[in-house]
DNA sequence: CCCTGATTCGC
DNA sequence: GCGAATCAGG
């Protein structure tokens, strides 16, 4: 997979809209969140209001020559300005969406890997059972994505349905 | 153990 | 430029 104007277009909507490298990945498919998380810093917006501003990171010595004593990197230089503009502006946001009055806004827009669109006629033992649209609407389907054997839902819909935790704390 | 993003570095 | 491996953390 190469990324398309398209595709990067996608990754930079999605990853303004807060989603998650692994979910960002699932929609675009064919990739990883590796190459997701890698491809967002490529186009320097890394920070997107307040994901992880781990400062330093500095993995194992992997060359034997070139022990650097004095550790003097100049990612630390530029990093430490504060963005408190885009927190600011990622805290307005989230005040904002729940005060929102929605007619039928039902679990639509959040994550939805790549929905099968199954009736429910179809669904078995593997299938995601995660509804799509209004029940009392002909569009109402079922994600029908592979479930594990362990819950009735796929890897993505389970983690909405059981954790939305992790969303939450963020202030690393 | 699940997940998150960040960084490095061989390709 | 790309992304797997790795790291650091919730």
């Amino acid at each position: 997979m190469n990324w398309t104007d398209e595709r990067v277009e996608l990754l930079r909507k999605l990853w303004s809209e807060g989603l998650s490298a692994s979910q960002i990945a699932a929609q675009l498919g064919g990739v990883s969140r590796n190459a997701v998380i890698g491809k967002v810093h490529r186009l320097k917006l890394s920070g997107r209001g307040r994901a992880t501003a781990t400062p330093s990171r500095q993995k194992k010595s992997v060359q034997g020559s070139t022990v650097q004593k004095s550790v003097s990197r100049a990612a630390s230089t530029a990093r430490h300005i504060t963005t408190s503009i885009g927190a600011t502006a990622l805290q307005a946001q989230f005040d904002a969406v729940p005060v929102t009055r929605h007619y039928v806004r039902p679990v639509e827009n959040v994550v939805v890997p790549i929905s099968r669109h199954l009736q429910l006629v179809e669904l078995t033992e593997r299938t995601c059972k995660w509804p799509n649209g209004d029940p009392l609407s002909e569009e109402f389907h079922f994600c029908g994505n592979d479930a594990a054997e362990t819950g009735p839902y796929c890897k993505y819909h389970a983690r909405i349905a059981f954790q939305p935790a992790s969303e939450r704390r963020r202030s690393r």
